[in-house]
RNA sequence: GCUGUGAUGGUGUAGGGGUUAGCACGGCAGAUUGUGGUUCUGCCAGCCCGAGUUCGAUUCUCGGUCACGGCCCCA
């Protein structure tokens, strides 16, 4: 027995019409905003992501060599094929911003656990083309959008903005640029000992670049701020009162924050955190994320921010773009989770088809003459299946209650001679005797809906 | 990268160095030759892979594979 690879998965058709349900259901949130849905390549080339995220990234990478010994690898993230496309197909002719939406399988090597797969799908969008607060707050809006309408509970949304911690340094006096045989620039580091809390390290940092570290506690008060949008006032005060630093950040994360309490339904949870760094140093501005606790280690389902990248592509004016990326399959988890905890049957809001399957059964007839009734229902927008095992009819109606029908339509001898067809609803047990026809059968199944 | 637990029909499980490997759900067939969801009967279908120990391994040991956890990391 060969085994599916490790890290994959094989979708039922159950988990499958749970699936394509919460992809359409992205996909409308996606177009209510404007956003417009693109497709690229599964592999592209090495070069692609290691121009993005450096040349360590490979080893996380499947990457492989076709005959011609091109370097490829499957993708492991969708923004920068996304950002390859825009350069690619020319679409820096188009009006500006673009408000692309995309969704598809990405692959990474690595242990494969729960919420966490080799080959996993990814929902995003990318807003290209127009920058600052208005266009990160649409990008923010949407994400809380779709979670709301997915039915996701108990999620939290935590927003910042790199730019603040990042221009109190800098204007502290510590240097954005990497230094010669260093391998990050002390800006980098400080943020990293905020992140991790290590004052101590960051005193020592501040000293050796000359600067006073008394600093250090205004900027750990600063990092420590947690709340909703009434934590920007104590930000304020701290900043204001570090020498040389700028208040514009934080003046765009306020106006970003005050947009998206307008534009989208309230979260769960909202705070800010300054601290929310996303670990990348092509995160240029406003960064988000969203975690639902319950998923445990593997709970964030959602990312996203403020970033440059289209400088690689050759299109630095395009510079910077705000996307987020969806972990459809730890969403689908976690809405799984909790539908189970609460009793709830449907998982994602509309996977169930309201319009319920008609099982059709011939019953000791000629099939043939009987068919052509088959592809009108059809054609009429009725989901039908046609009994093709010969089943007699104890059988037959056993078979298409536990297919989940929610109609019968029997046509045995009798039926023929006399011209109609057994109509019978599974849901209420009705039944009745209907003209052999497709427009007589379509108009007795929808009356007794 | 570190580490813990586990693997028995399609699913959920019981058991255990020699067993007809048990049970439930499921599937197929019959009871029931034109009407489902109940019931009864029969059947189908299983010890993850490899090596070792042993007279004998599904059971014990080691390795592999896969899964599920806890850290680290996460474009």
């Amino acid at each position: 027995m060969v085994q599916r690879p490790r890290g994959t998965r094989d979708f039922t058709p159950k988990v499958m019409a749970r699936r394509l349900a919460f992809e359409q259901l992205l996909e409308e949130r996606a177009r209510r905003h404007g956003f417009s849905r693109i497709q690229t390549p599964i592999f592209e080339s090495l070069d692609l992501f290691t121009a993005k995220s450096g040349p360590g990234i490979v080893s996380q990478l499947y990457a492989f060599e076709d005959k011609s010994e091109r370097p490829l690898t499957l993708r492991p993230e969708l923004t920068a094929p996304v950002m390859r496309m825009i350069a690619e197909e020319g679409m820096q002719m188009l009006q500006k911003p673009l408000r692309l939406s995309y969704y598809g399988q990405c692959y990474r090597y690595e242990e494969s656990k729960k919420g966490r797969y080799r080959e996993f799908f990814q929902y995003g969008v990318e807003l290209v083309g127009e920058s600052g607060p208005l266009a990160e707050a649409e990008v923010i809006a949407l994400a809380i959008d779709m979670l709301d309408a997915c039915g996701l509970e108990n999620w939290e949304i935590r927003i910042g903005h790199v730019g603040i911690l990042k221009g109190a340094l800098t204007g502290l006096g510590l240097s954005a640029d990497t230094p010669e045989g260093a391998n990050e620039p002390p800006v980098a580091s400080a943020m990293r000992f905020l992140d991790k809390g290590d004052d101590a390290g960051l005193a020592k940092l501040f000293t050796d670049n000359g600067i006073n570290p008394d600093n250090t506690a205004p900027l750990r008060a600063l990092a420590d701020l947690e709340g909703g949008i009434e934590t920007l006032g104590p930000a304020r005060e701290i900043l204001t009162s570090l020498e040389g630093v700028s208040l514009e950040a934080l003046d765009d994360l306020q106006t970003t924050l005050e947009a998206v309490a307008a534009l989208a339904p309230t979260p769960p949870s909202l705070a800010v955190d300054l601290t929310v760094a996303r670990g990348l140093d092509y995160y240029t501005g406003m960064v988000f994320e969203v975690k639902v606790p319950e998923l445990g280690g593997e709970g964030q389902v959602l990312g996203g921010g403020s970033y440059k990248l289209l400088h690689l592509f050759g299109l630095p004016d395009l510079d910077p773009s705000c996307g987020f990326g969806l972990g459809f399959d730890r969403v689908l988890l976690a809405l799984e989770a909790q539908a189970e905890a609460s009793g709830r049957s449907e998982v994602v809001p509309g996977e169930t088809d309201p319009k319920g399957l008609v099982a059709f059964i011939p019953f000791g007839i000629d099939v043939a003459g009987v068919l052509p009734i088959v592809a009108s229902l059809r054609a009429a927008g009725e989901r039908i299946e046609l009994e093709l095992r010969g089943r007699k009819i104890p059988k037959a109606m056993k078979w298409a209650n536990s297919i989940g029908c929610q109609f019968t339509v029997v046509i045995g001898p009798r039926d023929l001679e006399n011209g109609q067809a057994m109509v019978k609803s599974l849901v209420s047990g009705e039944q009745q005797a209907v003209g052999l026809n497709a427009d007589a059968l379509a108009a007795a199944i929808q009356a007794m809906r």
